[in-house]
Formats: C-alpha cells, structure tokens, sequence
DNA sequence: CCGCTCATGTAACTGGTTACATGATTTA
DNA sequence: TAAATCATGTAACCAGTTACATGAGCGG
C-alpha cells in the first residue's frame, strides 16, 4: 500500500540529514548543503524551505515538540513515518538511476570534441586534466582528515568521490594520448 | 556581447547530435537518447520536441532547406550560430559543474547507510555490487565493440563510462569490507 | 543606535516528466 | 483492412533556480 510519491534526491537526503543529526533547524540542513564540495548540491532557499514544509505536511518530520535552543527556530525532527520513508529511500531495492552510469557533463562534452579545432581540443583537455587534478587533491585531504578524524562514513564517502574523480582524471589523461597526435 | 542564455546539458547535447550526423529529424535525435545506456537521458518526447523549437527558435537550428528523406519529416540542421553556440558550450572555459564531484545517488545513500539495520544494509550492498558488476560488464562490451568498429570517439565515452563504473564498484568492495563486521 | 549578517521565507520562472492525443505508415 | 508502431506533438504538473524581501539579533 501507500503509492505516497517517492522522495527526490534532496527529499531523501534531508531526511537522512534529519537521521543523522537529530532535531535541527532548517538552516543548519541548509548549511550542510552550502558546505558541500559539490555543485550537485545548491543549498539554495527557494530549494529547502519549501521542500521542509513538504515534509512537514507528509508527517515525514515534524517541529520538534521540546523547548528548543535559543530563540525563535523552527526545529524539526524525525517522525517514525519520516524514518521508515528514508530506509525505504535507500533501498533495497535500488534503482537503475541509483546504479546505471551516473551523469558526467564532463563525459558528455567529449562525445563532441571532435567540433573543435585541434589547438582548442587540446587546451580544453589540459584545463579538464588541471582542474580535475586540483578537486583530486582537494577530496583526498578531505579523506585523510575525516580519516584521521575516525568519521568512518564520512571518511567512506570522500573516498567515494575520491575514487570517482582519480577515474576522471585518468580517463581524461588516456583521451589526451589518444588524441594528442591528432 | 550576447548574454544570450547558456545551453542546458540536454540542448547542448543535442547540438552536438546534430553536428555530429548533419540534417536529421527530431526523432531520430530522440532515439539517440531513447537507446542510452545511461538513465540520466530519459529521451521524452515531452523533452525534446520543445526543445527543438526552442533551438530553432534561437536560430542555433533551422529546418534544412533541401528536399529531404522520404516524407513529411522535419529535417534540422546545424546553423553557423549553432556550430558557435555548441563550441562555446564545450568550452574552454569548463565550469565548477562540468569539473567537480558528480553527481552519484548510490554515494548519497551509502551516506545514510547507517540508518539502515545490519542485515539489511549488507542486503543493499551486495544488491549494489551485483548490479554494479553488471553494468561494468554491459559497458565493457560496448567498449570492446566500438574499439573493434574503429570508432574512436564512441570509444573514448565508453571507456569512460566504464572506469566510473569500476570506480564504483571497487568502492562498494572497499565500504562492504569495511563495514562487514558490523 | 547603525549596520551587518543570520535565518526564513516567497514570487516568478524554467526545464523536464508524465500521460495523453493523433495522424501516417507498416505489417499481419 | 485491422492492428501495431512510428513520429510528432501538447497540457498539466513539479522540483529546483534566481532574485528579492524581511525581521531578528549582534558587533561596532
């Protein structure tokens, strides 16, 4: 029973958010978001208030009943409902969306490199090999700190993305073999 | 000059469908998408018929002048305004977006794994390492097969659809072994 | 007390989805 | 010729973006 609409990505991921930090205001969710390394992730308000009172009306979360920190905001918590919406989020089962070849704009750009003349090709790829280099870095001292840290799922999640950008990079520098004498 | 507004990813990519095969109809742009591998390009006729028009509207495509196929088929082609736009839409410069962390559903949620009970988080992740597994091997032979076809730019694509996909599933062994006992 | 940033919102827009509709062509 | 599927569309909806608004609290 209950065909009550699946969650979106940010629907699932506020809830988890909920999940993992217990009662919070909808600015501190909306902080996490703003903190993210990805760009996947806007964080912006006209997103997260109105997806909040969403929640709120499915009886997914609701304004936590206690007295709350200082003064005059809204802290939401999880209901039992909003629990059990979120683990049948994650699955099992998964979605070919969750599993199939994820989207790469980067990917996407090099079906048609081909429009470009060599010289152009060439700069764009070395600015694609730059820059994934520096978000390489960047994650990977990410990793180590939540590492160090002990946060054992933040720690598996950078590496996550880690593994996913190393990937990038070193299929951008076999492209750059492959057209470089072209 | 021209603030003339950016390219989605969709419009961009269907400029570069048209680059790549001349004067063609809208339908057969959509079965490009209809036949992806990827679920990200869902292909609706809700989608791309709009967008056509849009394209058209902006004088980046034109309905092809000459007499085309057999009946009654818009044929579009590529303007030189296209050409640019697509061009420009390629890069350089390579935006936060097109270079940072991308998006992955299946990273999302293994951040919320531990919401899940034990048994049941194994279930999904081993749910998620066979479905990985598969789809490494479907993308693998399409590699193989355009490699064998001399298609080099299909090629490149799938290859690096295919080290995404390993990444992930190298990933998920890595959070399986870690988690494993617990 | 003045101004800054915090925290919460909202209105207008937009690109894409779902689901349906419709003639044209092919196939059984 | 009847049924299927090809090819093109469209109307209603929806989640997320951009840009603006506003009051509360805080630091100078």
């Amino acid at each position: 029973m209950s065909t009550a609409r699946d969650l979106t990505e940010l629907e699932g991921c506020v809830l988890g958010l909920f999940w993992e930090r217990g009662p919070c205001t909808p600015y501190a969710i909306r902080k996490e978001f703003l903190a993210s390394l990805s760009p996947y992730w806007s964080g912006s308000a006209g997103a997260i208030y109105p997806l909040i009172e969403r929640l709120d009306r499915r009886r997914l979360i609701r304004a936590a009943s206690g007295a709350q920190g200082p003064r005059r905001s809204k802290h939401y918590s999880l209901t039992p409902a909003g629990r059990q919406a979120l683990r049948r989020w994650l699955g099992p089962p998964l979605t070919e969306t969750t599993l199939g070849i994820p989207p790469d704009p980067l990917r996407t750009r090099m079906q048609f490199l081909g429009a470009l003349p060599h010289p152009r090709k060439m700069s764009l790829l070395r600015e694609a090999e730059a820059g994934l280099r520096m978000h390489v870095s960047r994650v990977e001292e990410n990793c180590e700190r939540s590492r160090r840290a002990g946060e054992t799922y933040e720690w598996l999640i950078a590496r996550g993305a880690a593994r996913m950008l190393r990937a990038r990079l070193e299929w951008i520098r076999e492209v750059i073999e492959e057209l470089g004498g072209s």
